[in-house]
DNA sequence: GTAGGGTTAG
């Protein structure tokens, strides 16, 4: 009673033992089911006891239950107004801060519990541990692993494990291996942090290979976390059969029906092009379908190009009543993008505004780059004004649109505006910007920009680029300096630089370097079939009708066959395929009307058959039959009797669109006051009005 | 007696 009196403040009595461990388990149970109000009122009830003030024990149980809560100020008015406070209470407010991602405050208050004086314990050096992985900032992460050496911690599961993780996830997986390899135990967590660490730094092999270490010790502990780890590292591979023997490991170990483990099964297949094995994962019945299976192989099929079968499994999780989320939508839509399909893409766009996802920045940019492949630019450029945070994705999603749509100058006005804006361009926005240039004959522009990327923004050209620039060359017609530029390049040249230079000789009629690029093209794509009718249409152009024989003959030795030409457009939300001189359609007899209509209406206004392309030696009115019934053309003419005047006419090719119907689609738009938009294999063709947003340069 | 780690989709 003495010491009491002499201090300045009176202290109630603790509770006693039983009512301690009783309060103790109440506050757990209130902490663990995140039940803040019940919670709130326990500690109102132990103010009045005086319980806080007295026992530090239920004040740390306090500030857990308020941290498991989310309810951070709480926690940390209350450890600010404790009397005394222990290892336990410094260690409960670093590990609560790090559970609420407070990373930053998490490291300083482990900072603050060393400068108080107390000594770490492994538990808190192990949640600074995961604060600086979580920072990836190796720096305190660094000096986190010294303190634990001093005390012998570094070891220890929990702390290596972090320790591990945070050296990964700062890129340094030496130093990562070096404290994984000192563990004397390692737990299922261990391994995954290195599993995973290796695959998120791009050694996916030394992630496979480190799964299989693990399994060298017969898989003790598994869990599917090591599962879901292994199997991403397995997807991004794309290799089916170490995939599949995975796969075995997961039934085996009896975790295939776990929803996450399971999810990253469907990944994985779809990953490596296995869609059909993703798609038997998915129908395992475990009563019901996920937003995140459903998305992943919804992925696999836009990704193998299977937009019909994606959409069947869209509709199928709304019809189970799955609500699509931001990454179904993306993925929707990029896939409305590829085939340019307008009318489902709007329908989903409507979706996405139903479901706010709107707002989302990816959800948004797939939008603009959809609107933009369907060839409907204002309304592209609409959707990214409406974006409010505009990531670097919207921002090439937006430079690619123009540059599509041979909208030089918008390209680098849009780039401009990125950089004013502080994004930093990526190496797709300069595939994107200079393929804009290309398009619209910048060269000065294009090779600026290219010289750019290294001197100003850091960033090391690829191939890719390279092959922009021998387009940009080509295109121009500058033949020599396409050629000294490819032979001079630092980096291997690609099939698509010799490919660009190809289709340039082509253009411009040049026989020596079009045969040498051909050459080329053929060592890096022997069964590319585009080579041999680039070469006999550059033969025919200049009438030297022997060697178009020599290369048709070629191919029927080597049995190539010339890819045949189609053309598709979208009619009453079906879409309606043409091959060349295709009568197959059940409205043929109209559609053939329509077409000798259309010719005789253009030959009035102008139209002159350009024969000179047909790698054919043939009567004039043999070829110009040919060309009136090119793929591209049966689809406008068709298009123009079956859709209302307020549809735009889309046609999609699968070969660039051929001179002759770009000249005769010019008058056509004209003489039948309708846009029309060619989407061929290389970029978009807007014929507005009796011209072509190409300006004839492609 | 109290405190702690890793996981699935652009």
């Amino acid at each position: 009673m003495a010491k009491q009196r002499g201090q300045r403040l009176w202290r109630p009595p603790a509770p006693d033992a039983a009512t301690t461990v009783r309060l103790a388990s109440l506050l757990q149970s209130c902490g663990r089911a995140g039940d803040l109000r019940r919670g709130r009122l326990l500690h109102a009830r132990l103010v009045l006891s005086g319980a806080v003030a007295s026992s530090t024990f239920l004040a740390n149980h306090l500030i857990t239950m308020y941290s498991h809560c989310a309810d951070l100020a709480s926690a940390l008015r209350l450890f600010g107004a404790m009397p005394r406070r222990n290892a336990v209470s410094w260690t409960t407010l670093v590990s609560g801060l790090a559970q609420n991602l407070m990373h930053g405050d998490a490291l300083a208050a482990f900072a603050a519990m060393r400068r108080a004086g107390v000594a770490p314990t492994q538990f808190a050096l192990s949640s600074a541990a995961r604060a600086a992985a979580a920072l990836a900032s190796p720096l305190p992460g660094a000096q986190l692993h010294c303190v634990g050496v001093r005390l012998g911690f570094d070891t220890e599961l929990f702390v290596a494990s972090n320790l591990a993780d945070m050296y990964s996830k700062c890129g340094l997986l030496s130093e990562a291996c070096r404290v994984f390899d000192q563990m004397p135990q390692k737990d299922a967590v261990a391994w995954t942090a290195m599993i995973d660490g290796y695959a998120k730094n791009g050694s996916l092999e030394m992630a496979v290979l480190s799964f299989r270490d693990m399994k060298r010790e017969g898989l003790v502990g598994a869990d599917q976390h090591v599962f879901c780890s292994v199997l991403s590292a397995s997807g991004g591979l794309k290799d089916g059969w170490l995939g599949k023997s995975i796969h075995c490991c997961v039934t085996k170990a009896g975790f295939e029906l776990e929803v996450a483990v399971r999810n990253a099964l469907i990944d994985m297949y779809a990953k490596s092009m296995d869609v059909e094995n993703a798609s038997r994962v998915l129908k395992i019945d475990t009563g019901g379908w996920n937003v995140v299976s459903g998305t992943s192989l919804i992925d696999g099929y836009i990704e193998t190009d299977c937009v019909e079968e994606a959409l069947g499994i869209y509709v199928e999780l709304r019809r189970q009543g799955v609500e699509p989320n931001e990454f179904t939508f993306s993925s929707m839509i990029k896939g409305c993008a590829m085939q340019a399909l307008l009318e489902q893409g709007a329908q989903l766009h409507t979706q996405v505004i139903k479901t706010d996802l709107i707002r989302d920045s990816f959800v948004g940019s797939t939008l603009v780059d959809m609107y933009g492949k369907c060839g409907l630019i204002s309304l592209s450029m609409q959707l990214f004004n409406e974006i409010e945070c505009r990531t670097d994705i919207a921002w090439n999603a937006v430079i690619n649109v123009f540059a599509q749509h041979g909208h030089g100058s918008e390209a680098i006005l849009a780039f401009d505006r990125m950089i004013y804006s502080g994004i930093r361009p990526n190496h797709i926005t300069f595939v994107s910007l200079l393929t804009a240039c290309s398009h619209t004959g910048l060269v000065d522009e294009g090779l600026a920009y290219f010289y750019s990327m290294k001197d100003v923004h850091g960033i090391e050209p690829k191939e890719e680029h390279y092959s922009c620039i021998i387009d940009m060359y080509g295109r121009a017609g500058r033949l020599d300096e396409a050629y000294k530029f490819i032979s001079d390049m630092p980096v291997k040249p690609n099939a698509y630089s010799w490919c660009s230079l190809l289709g340039a000789c082509r253009m411009r009629g040049n026989k020596e370097l079009g045969e040498v690029a051909a050459q080329n093209l053929m060592k890096l794509e022997p069964g590319n079939t585009g080579i041999h009718v680039s070469l006999s249409g550059i033969y025919a152009s200049l009438g030297q009708w022997e060697d178009v024989k020599a290369v048709r003959k070629l191919m029927r030795d080597s049995r190539i066959k010339k890819l045949p030409g189609f053309s598709w457009v979208d009619s009453n939300k079906k879409t309606h395929v043409f091959g060349s001189e295709d009568w197959s359609h059940p409205q043929q007899k109209d559609i053939y009307e329509k077409l000798e209509e259309l010719t005789t209406r253009i030959k009035e206004e102008g139209y002159i058959p350009d024969t000179n392309f047909l790698p054919y030696n043939l009567e004039d009115v043999t070829k110009e039959r040919i060309l009136r019934y090119h793929s591209e053309r049966i689809a406008v003419a068709f298009a123009l009797i079956s859709m209302p005047a307020t549809k735009p006419i889309i046609v999609k090719k699968n070969l660039r669109i051929c001179i002759d119907c770009h000249t005769a689609f010019k008058f056509i738009c004209k003489v039948e006051r309708r846009d029309i938009i060619v989407r061929d294999n290389s970029r978009f063709h807007h014929f507005v009005n009796g011209r072509c947003s190409c300006g004839d340069y492609w």
